[in-house]
DNA sequence: GTGAAAGCGCTAACAG
DNA sequence: CTGTTAGCGCTTTCAC
């Protein structure tokens, strides 16, 4: 609430509203020393823009927004978001511009607000995390032409820009890893498959499967929902089918997994071998040793904002697609230092 | 983007511009046919008023800012911000407004956003979280009137409102315990003494010690910073003065510390017990069954924002103080589980 | 109970 | 290079 308008400063350095405009958004057409002169006014009066205003007038308020579906924000509480969050505020920071977090943690709150924000007229851009196919939200920001980028490739709408890693190769280098190791029943615990990185690591999964020559077997295939909880349930009915490894959609999915594997009176990798998805947990502190497959999710989120900028400021065609590389981390989760079977 | 104005619905309406507002704000003195027929056209239209333009005729945009200083930005990898912004969430999006988010790295872009975010004045209201002591922001904030509550009880300024857990009980109880269970070289891992929140656990601490008629030992407290490597710096200098038992000001710093035990060969809690506080970690998956406080953070995230809106609708005096009660979780590692010695 | 009119503080042509 | 002139879309007195 800085008492002072664009009009009170022009009058102050004796110029007009227009130069002064000028000289605070950095554009060219100012003769050097009214730059200077204006500069300095601002300077004391300790004058800054009303950001309404500008918004209202120039249609570009600086700010974007982040939504995260009800159906990723249990996520929140494992280490993604908090690290999705640092590299995109890291980005924002760098370009000045805010991050307006729209996060709903279920189906009521979430198509309630839909409409508030599906009209998004404050904001400059939209990043959209993890959401389910078909999400209607994306379709209304389609429908709107809200500058949007996606965090996790969309399901349909090839027109849109995304930044994701490479799951589908991520699942197929763990589930290989695993086949390596000589283990006979490779099972996995997927993914929900209404979001499109629980298909592509099913996907992942059965190549490296079939590479092998290897039959798929749907009873070694249990659908979860990437939560602690969900993956101690699907390993609890994965049993049935005797897996002798299993990959693991996620590392929550992974704790969870083996939660049920000690119930059951089992030991990993002894038993069960188990290769998980993230590499976010602090593994150094964990009991479980998980063997995983890392990504880089902070640089997602930077990577996230600066597409976005770039489709703000050049249009959304042609779609932008960005995609990290995963990596295999090795710990003793998989079995790999015991000798091979 | 909404292509419809209030201008338009007025007049697809047959009414003026003033009678779809008041309608819109849901403000008495509109004829309830009038009222009706409005409400229609909003809906066949998809009108949704434009933010920017309602913020700068009247003050209020409906959008709060959460600011959380770079000092406190490597908690955002330990569970504690997740936490937090998911009970502010839930409460934004109970009020139905939006949650921008300042999240700084380090000195450098702590200092160079300030100026920006100072003149908040797109803001109804600001949160703040564990600032430093004389934090430069806050007193801008304060200058500026902007809507103010702190998370975390303010070092000065008596006037401002804030929610806190009760810090001092807390290191008391923690303490206490360490006390009861007949330790005889309690030690104190602090948090950093510009937090408020670890000047308060030292106190507690002290307050535990004294009240047992144990003098306290200066070599037998180290300053630490929240973070899991500060924890294990600390750790490794406390073993100098031969604890028996240390009460750990968070979590992170305790799985710090035990680290920094394992590798002097010591065990918890038989060599040295261990109590740490914040009860945020997934214990069940984790080495360390860790004793702990625990203190409700999400709630805290809720309150904060009831407060703030409290204080924007109403003005800012007198202060809201806020404390919530913490609780001991006696797992393993205090050493509870043997026989007191 | 309803409408007319005057801005909120800024940007963006368009002149000069 | 600089100033003038219109608005951006909404709220808010103030008459009627």
């Amino acid at each position: 609430m800085s008492k002072f308008t664009l009009e009170q400063v022009a009058e102050l350095a004796g110029v007009s509203r227009s130069t002064v405009s000028r000289v605070v958004n950095e554009q060219p057409g100012v003769r050097a020393d009214v730059r200077r002169r204006v500069r300095e006014v601002i300077e004391e009066t300790g004058y800054r823009p009303n950001i309404a205003a500008r918004a209202l007038a120039s249609n570009r308020s600086g700010i974007i927004g982040l939504v995260v579906p009800h159906g990723a924000s249990r996520l929140f509480t494992d280490p993604y978001f908090p690290r999705l969050i640092h590299g995109i505020t890291l980005a924002c920071n760098e370009h000045d511009i805010s991050l307006t977090l729209f996060l709903f943690h279920d189906e009521d709150e979430e198509s309630q607000l839909t409409r508030r924000i599906a009209n998004a007229s404050l904001f400059d851009g939209m990043i959209m995390a993890s959401s389910q196919v078909n999400d209607p939200l994306v379709s209304h920001f389609i429908a709107n032409e809200v500058p949007l980028v996606m965090i996790g490739r969309p399901d349909r709408y090839p027109e849109l820009s995304f930044v994701d890693v490479d799951n589908f190769n991520g699942a197929y280098a763990a589930t290989a890893h695993l086949l390596r190791l000589g283990y006979l029943r490779v099972g996995h615990i997927s993914g929900p498959q209404t979001m499109v990185a629980g298909q592509d690591r099913l996907e992942g999964y059965r190549k490296a499967l079939s590479e092998r020559g290897r039959s798929f077997d749907k009873n070694l295939v249990i659908e979860g929902d990437f939560s602690e909880a969900g993956g101690y349930v699907a390993m609890q009915r994965l049993l049935a089918a005797r897996p002798d490894a299993v990959f693991v959609g996620s590392d929550q999915m992974a704790l969870g997994a083996w939660r049920a594997l000690r119930e059951a009176g089992l030991q990993v990798p002894h038993d069960v071998a188990l290769v998980g998805y993230d590499d976010l947990l602090p593994s150094s502190s964990m009991r479980l040793r998980l063997t995983t497959i890392r990504q880089p999710v902070a640089r997602i989120g930077r990577e996230a904002v600066n597409v976005l900028l770039d489709v703000i400021e050049n249009g959304p065609a042609p779609a932008r697609r960005v995609i990290f590389d995963t990596e295999l981390v090795i710990r003793e989760s998989c079995g790999a230092t015991f000798a091979s079977r």
